[in-house]
DNA sequence: TATCGGCGTGCAAGCGCTTGCGTCAAGCGC
DNA sequence: GCGCTTGACGCAAGCGCTTGCACGCCGATA
């Protein structure tokens, strides 16, 4: 019986345990469609994000799941795929179709209609890693972190200092990418320093493109003497190009990035730490709650740590005079 | 109604087209529990994993979920958790719960009891990436791989090759290590070529967990001339763990991996390729088959290839007298 | 013109749970 | 010892779909 089962009141323990016995034996375990249709609650959560093939994502996700299954939620997948073109396929299918009971969506930006049809359902939704105007989010400060990265290279003494952005493909948050630029060039700015257009580039939050677009920058005659890259994995990128070209880190050129990517002690990378997969935790318990209807939480920032390893230092001293 | 909506016959075109218009007016679509329940079919697929923070695994799910979302299925996880604590509870709370119409398993064993829980669900049931006895699989030839990657290095000149494995944590499938080192120890043996037990290390399939086996095994008086990986995230950190000791790779020591990780190409790895997403495709393509009731297609053993790149060279010369 | 076959349509019976509520037995006070 | 409260238990009514089937309308055939 379903109140035994559940451990409902109004059951006596004998009849209970005598419940629970069969049922084991039997192997009978309740299905989630009947009670879901019967309560109007799945126990799953959707989690839509651009893809699980980069590190932010992923550990993201391991968090969200983490903290869902100790409760005994599933989590589903809502891939829009790498070319993003499975959007609205997402939305009208799967979403709406009152699969799951709320939605953690990473670092994706919605249209006024998406939203629209998310309150609609009346689904808890909280987005992680870039704010999304009227929903509740938990992420970091995307323009602080961008800013404090920079003054670190300052405050060594570099002046001329190169950016490495995302650019914003697959539909994601563009706010992210652009957010880190201004923290970036006010940070610049505010030190009087200059900026060349071409120091403004751009390695799509990926190892390879970092790396390539970090060849571009360091095989130039006035070369930048820092690299502040939006993400680890770019800043790896930016250290592979230099290894590649002769250049030493951080003697010849540093490298600051932002994540702390589990292979950032490898390459020895000073970064901004963030915590991804505590952000997920924190997402996935604020959509619980809200769920239990315990007030939604307001949107959360979390914290970020200047980590320094030994991928910065003061500039060479000719190119301190410069 | 129900018919229109899902392209049933017997219905005139006047009315669909009506009903159709009135479903999108009214943002209507229709509750998966409730037809679920109806049916007995999900639409929705479990995908069983150790974790989403490897590239195999995440290579893999971006392929099974390419191929699902394509027919309107989706795909929801089960992540066993890094310590593998949760396997009970995804097997019992989740997937027997009926959530899913069949399950795709990566890289895991299991216990003769779980395969008899899964039969008689009567869910379709494949495994990616080690076979298991009794359940379609779709692999490469883990054995073989490994042959061919050692007889690589046999065919340059080496003789003194050490073997990077990964040791079998969170209850994954033993198996794929374990046949893969048979590999490599058969062709070793093949060759005449002895293997000192200390060459014989493990690297968790990480690229920090490699750099650090490399580094032991590398910093040896009379260190391997060759090294192979059973991945190629641990050959890449027995690449950089090499560069960290200031040797060069090939000419100081030759290192080959399985895989074909996006990596593989910045590092220069010669490499055993494997397709994972493509795998990851037909495994599901194979599940949803065998839902379709077209009769289960066997097993698929997935080819691989040598990729040759620059990470692979003869041995320098006073070692190929040796 | 009367009858018949067929296509479209709508009714109603479930699918397997949850849950409000009525029933019943036991325990209590008077 | 009787009536009342309280706690367990079981009945049955849905939850929102799918689907077999009966029905009614049409044009076609004799």
């Amino acid at each position: 019986m379903s109140r035994a089962l559940r451990g409902l009141p109004n059951v006596s323990p004998a009849t209970r345990d005598l419940v629970m016995a069969t049922a084991e034996r039997l192997g009978y375990v309740a299905s989630s469609a009947a009670s879901g249709l019967a309560t109007g609650r799945t126990l799953a959560m959707g989690v839509v994000l651009p893809n699980v093939s980069r590190w932010f994502y992923t550990t993201v996700l391991e968090g969200i799941d983490a903290e869902l299954r100790a409760v005994g939620y599933d989590t589903i997948l809502f891939n829009l795929g790498l070319k993003g073109q499975d959007r609205d396929r997402v939305f009208h299918r799967s979403i709406l179709r009152k699969r799951t009971d709320g939605v953690i969506a990473l670092c994706l930006d919605f249209t006024p209609e998406e939203r629209r049809q998310l309150a609609s359902l009346g689904h808890p939704t909280v987005v992680v890693g870039g704010p999304v105007p009227g929903l509740r989010h938990v992420g970091i400060d995307e323009f602080g972190v961008a800013r404090a990265a920079t003054e670190h290279l300052i405050r060594l003494g570099h002046r001329r200092i190169a950016h490495l952005g995302g650019d914003d493909e697959h539909g994601l948050n563009k706010r992210v990418p652009a957010s880190r630029r201004r923290g970036f060039l006010r940070a610049m700015g505010a030190a009087g320093l200059d900026v060349p257009e071409p120091w403004l580039a751009s390695g799509g939050f990926q190892i390879t493109r970092g790396r390539d677009a970090a060849l571009r920058l360091l095989q130039e005659p006035d070369r930048p003497t820092a690299v502040f890259a939006a993400s680890d994995e770019m800043a790896i990128g930016v250290i592979l190009a230099a290894r590649e070209l002769g250049l030493e880190v951080p003697r010849d050129v540093s490298v600051i990035g932002i994540d702390d990517h589990e292979l950032a002690e490898v390459f020895a990378l000073t970064t901004m730490a963030q915590d991804p997969y505590g952000q997920g935790r924190l997402a996935a318990r604020m959509t619980l709650d809200e769920l239990a209807g315990a007030g939604g939480r307001a949107s959360v920032r979390v914290p970020t740590t200047l980590i320094e390893r030994g991928s910065t230092a003061a500039p060479p001293a000719d190119a301190r005079e410069a």
